[in-house]
DNA sequence: TATTTCAGGATTATGCATTTTTATTTGCAA
DNA sequence: TTGCAAATAAAAATGCATAATCCTGAAATA
């Protein structure tokens, strides 16, 4: 009965196979849009209504999301978004430098043809992607959020290690939601195309040293666009209602699992 | 109301404070002392009269499991042992190394006089606590493998990084589950007393190279010691009931989470 | 003012109904 | 009689609604 379909393409729709898994999808994607304050709590009848799902999925949801640290179990007491804060942005952008430099001195060395041409062609794609979603408020569109995730996954990949690369991906994910928290972008202008071009060549000149001092001062300096941006203006730009809590104060994020049995 | 507690241990036994929790912890224990045989079906009515629990603590349990990627997901399916590999453990020892090692660093860099006392501590306790459970079966004790987690998390605790020692941990326990499922160990007279002491004290002395260099050849010694006793010897000592499915195929271990909305 | 009690609300846990998957059996044809 | 396929039955996973437990906050009392 299967029938025989020509072509597939990556996976242009998602379907999803569960609602469990759809309302996960749903409300993660939501929480790394920064559409929930940091620190608001996220009740359990509301998001049934919003997601229009009963609550066993979204408990599961909320689970897996919290073992991911987007969110945070309180006993007893429900769920609340994780907080964001200064020291674990300048954490995590640090620990991201180190685990980026792996990937990029192992992709330089082991990286084949395969991977040379999905840079190449991400590359492509980035730069030709707009990037102001509104001109005005100076925030990245999510074409281009997507494009540039693509570029650094695909640079990267070239490891060919599933658990560098799965630490990798982690890491994004959590300053993707720092960088969807910012406000409108400080004016330094700031020649995006150029930084990437520039590793990109560093990176398939197999020229490891240049490769990786450009990708630390490209990540470097994206945190610290962020943090202006946090720290001077406005913090929130439409995240949702309820009280937000705190926004930048110095505490830890990713707080450890339980390993005693 | 609070009465005055003069003292109190760390937490000698555990207080479940959810059924959730409870059932979550029991089951990941079990879990990473291969109870049961990696690529076994994870049946939520057995695991509910096994604990005693409803199937929503189960089913939580499982999907927190599933993220941390020790049980995989299929999605109108259920749930799976997470099956394991020795290509999977060979990466997982290599990443394992260039953390250990950024740990390491860091800690040398870093630690101050706390770190260094817990270190030492650590390793008094280390090296007298008696190593074999079963002389005969040549398995490590559960006091053995508890005393050389708290080791190696004090070594890299100085770094001071909440995320670099929450990726640390990740793939420590990854690694647990990897040894646990070996069986007897060979025979080869390895004196672990004295590597675990030699790191130590390069370590203390500041001495990163040595240091780095000692904990890589520890850790990849361990995981040859492993994959000699998995590939000579029989596979599983005395893992539950059920099918094996497959015990050590090449595949991979840390399947990628959907990132696209 | 501090403590206690009580009500409201939210989270947690359980059992059942629905839907999908899988295994077995039955029927038909070679 | 054997092999394949469809249909049926069993089992399991998913989703939902209800019940019980716990926390939060305010009112009342000492």
């Amino acid at each position: 009965m299967t029938r025989i379909t020509p072509f597939v393409m990556a996976k242009p729709m998602e379907s999803p196979t569960s609602l469990t898994h759809g309302a996960y999808a749903k409300l993660r994607a939501q929480l790394l849009a920064c559409r929930f304050a940091p620190g608001e709590k996220l009740k359990i009848d509301d998001l049934c209504r919003r997601f229009e799902v009963g609550s066993s999925a979204v408990r599961e949801a909320l689970s897996r999301l919290a073992s991911e640290g987007f969110v945070v179990s309180e006993p007893q007491r429900g769920f609340r978004v994780a907080p964001l804060s200064v020291d674990a942005l300048s954490d995590l952008t640090n620990v991201r430098c180190s685990i980026e430099e792996l990937c990029l001195r192992g992709a330089i060395e082991k990286g084949g043809i395969e991977w040379q041409t999905q840079v190449v062609a991400a590359l492509h794609r980035l730069s030709h992607t707009p990037v102001w979603a509104d001109k005005a408020a100076r925030r990245y569109s999510e074409e281009y959020a997507r494009a540039h995730e693509i570029f650094h996954e695909a640079l990267a990949a070239g490891c060919g290690s599933p658990w560098l690369l799965h630490l990798r991906a982690t890491l994004y994910n959590h300053s993707e939601r720092y960088r969807a928290f910012s406000g409108p972008l400080s004016k330094v202008d700031r020649d995006l195309d150029r930084e990437h071009r520039e590793i990109a060549e560093a990176t398939l000149a197999r020229n490891s040293e240049r490769a990786v001092t450009l990708m630390n001062q490209h990540l470097q300096m994206t945190t610290k666009v962020i943090l202006d941006s946090v720290l001077a203006g406005e913090p929130a730009p439409e995240s949702a209602k309820a009280r937000p809590g705190d926004a930048h104060l110095p505490e830890s994020l990713p707080r450890k699992r339980g390993a005693p049995a």
